[in-house]
This record gives C-alpha cells, structure tokens and sequence, in this order.
DNA sequence: ACAGTCAATCGGTGTTCGACGATAGTCGAT
DNA sequence: ATCGACTATCGTCGAACACCGATTGACTGT
C-alpha cells in the first residue's frame, strides 16, 4: 500500500536537512550510537542533535527499541524502503 | 554515483510538503500543467503553487524543458530515481 | 497596437526551523 | 546515596518557510 501525500512528506522533511541524511547513515550501522558520538562527528551540540533524533522519530525513520533492559535508537528500514518504492514509483509516466 | 548528503537533504526537503508531493504527482503526466490548474485542485493561490514550483526547481526535481517555441515544466525523473535507489541504498545493514 | 492570459516576482505576515546553552531527568557504578 | 555519563527538554534567537494579494512581465491572438 502506497503512503499518503502527508507520509511522503513527512518522511521527505526528515531526510530534508543534511545533518539527519548523515545521522540516518549513522545507523545503518546495527549498533548503539551514543548522541555524543554523533555530535561530535556532526561538529553540533548535543541538543541539536537529539532534536534532530526526535524529528526522525516523529516521521518512523528511526524507531526506539526495547531490547531488553535498554532502550535504543534504530533505524525503521521498513518505512525508508516504502518511501523509496514510492519516490520511484513518481518518476513512472503516466499516459496521460 | 550516489547523492551528496546535501543533494539528497535538498530533494528530501522539495519532497518535504504535501502540496510538492501532489504537484510531483500531476507533473507525472507528460503534458503542459497549468499553474491555475495546479492552483485549483490544491485550492491554494496561484503565487504560493509558482513558489513551490520554484522550490522544486532548485532541486532539480522539476526542469523547465524548451520544447520548440513553449518552455514547460517537466519532471526530472533521473534525480528522483538516483534519489530513490540512494534512500533505498540507506536501509542495507551495514557490517559495523 | 492592444487586450487577454498566464507565470514569476515582490512585499508583507504569521509560523516553523535550526541552532545553542542551560537545566532536568535517567541509569549504572562506586 | 551520590557521582558521572548520557539524553531529553526548555527558552531563546535569527533565518527560512508558507501563504496571500498585488504587481510585473512575457507571449497570443485579434
């Protein structure tokens, strides 16, 4: 099932600033990622960074899980790939 | 050759509103839109959809085409699908 | 030449964003 | 119990965005 225009959206604005492309590249690593760690890298304060955590979260590309005792940042594959299916299915022509 | 994190940051944001998703939409018929038109079905003013349009230009998502003696928008399907494959690109777990 | 049509741009207004420092909260280890 | 390391949230500020009406500019047809 395609996402609506306001998913498409939202997703899009989350990745539309290239401090959260580089966190979302961040986590393609599988493991814990420290804020700190990433800001660090990023050349941002802490704070900024956990902003941008929080706007990922709000639009489902990252996702905290609870494994276990802790809970963890970590990237919602399924919602970036229905994303990109959906980006590529807009450069499809229609026939008119 | 994969999209710079600015290149992608800037396409995520053109994609970042539902008006530009809808419009994306109506550019995927290969014919001339009307910005009136584009106006009417989203019920907004005919200047805020040009400024859309322009916003998308900027990111290379629409070209203006100079077929004959008619300059026209036109989707620039290359981008949105390089931008595609690299989002796609970002949902491959990587080693560590 | 001029009226009509359409898109782009300008000026203005209210809202949201991006960034920061400071502060408060959580958790583990001592 | 508290110290240390980490994260989230708050308050603030300037910049950018979204929207509109009005104006300007370009092209078409008469």
């Amino acid at each position: 099932m395609p996402m609506s225009d306001e998913e498409m959206a939202a997703v899009g604005k989350a990745l539309g600033h290239p401090a959260r492309v580089k966190i979302v590249e961040y986590f393609m690593e599988c493991r814990p990622h420290t804020v700190g760690e990433i800001a660090a890298q990023l050349t941002l304060a802490q704070s900024t960074v956990s902003e941008h955590l929080r706007i990922l979260r709000s639009a489902n590309v990252l996702r905290t899980e609870d494994d276990g005792p802790r809970t963890w940042h970590c990237l919602n594959r399924s919602v970036l790939k229905r994303f990109a299916r959906d980006v590529e299915a807009l450069t499809v022509r229609a026939d008119r």
